[in-house]
DNA sequence: AAAGATTGAAAATTCAATCTTC
DNA sequence: GAAGATTGAATTTTCAATCTTT
């Protein structure tokens, strides 16, 4: 009889890894969806600028944190931007670089979207895993980044 | 002193999810870049159609098993067709319905792309997780689906 | 030249039909 | 009418430049 070897436990854990991810992935963009609410990155995007406050972040700073390619983050921005979510600015230090700063519109489209994200994490995640079991899986999880 | 919440431990979990998840396909997919092989997708379709041998499978139960939808799985049949990796037929039970059948390059691209695929699961999971980690995250990542 | 940002063109994805066969 | 597949048009993503400032 054969055990399972070494190798086969990688390729579980990897399979194991998209099907969670795109169960609980379908279930948040689905419930943003319905609430007729932007996608997913711009959440992140508006988050990381409410953090950064009154000062704003530098865009190839938030590129970095979010891994876009900067491509990716340019045109991101241009619709965020468009939709008045936030405020495209020329740096004063440094003339190549932008500063972003989120609206009072972008301040509470993050607030209105994170009620329904974190709804839907909570049916997604909180109602499948026991307590123990979240810690567990989040401590491991860290490891793979 | 504060606790840690319910809530919180769920999001924490989400995150590191959305981390590993994206640490993981990125090594991967740039590994298949270099090789110049195709995205993962297609990996996923024909390790279904050679699974399913001669007889071939019908789309739409592929369509179900990948979780496309039905124009995404009709485009990403195109291009693989294109490609010369798989024929699609008319099911003779069913005129509505195809038949898939992999081609006899398309069994030899799947074989190459697992080689560089495996080594970059290898590489992102089994170099950082130890053996006990890894078989504790598969067990608890399955209640997620 | 390097860093940060942008853009045209190509490819892929999505939506909302439509088409064909049952 | 419903199931399976396709398609035109719109949006998003990607690649490979290009532009501006340092």
């Amino acid at each position: 009889m054969r055990m399972t070897s070494a190798l086969d436990i990688n390729e579980s854990v990897w399979v194991g890894l998209v099907r969670a991810h795109q169960a609980v992935l379908a279930s948040i963009e689905t419930s943003l969806k319905e609430a007729n609410f932007p996608p997913l990155s711009w959440y992140d995007v508006l988050l990381e600028l409410e953090r950064a406050g009154a000062d704003g972040t530098q865009a190839f700073v938030l590129g970095e944190k979010l891994l876009l390619p900067q491509y990716g983050l340019c045109r991101l921005l241009e619709r965020i931007e468009k939709a008045g979510y936030l405020k495209r600015t020329r740096c004063d230090k440094d003339g190549r670089a932008q500063v972003l700063l989120i609206t009072k519109a972008g301040v509470e489209i993050r607030q209105q979207i994170w009620e329904v994200y974190s709804a839907a994490i909570q049916r997604s995640i909180g109602q499948k895993l026991s307590l123990t079991d979240a810690e567990t899986l989040a401590k491991i999880l860290v490891q793979l980044k």
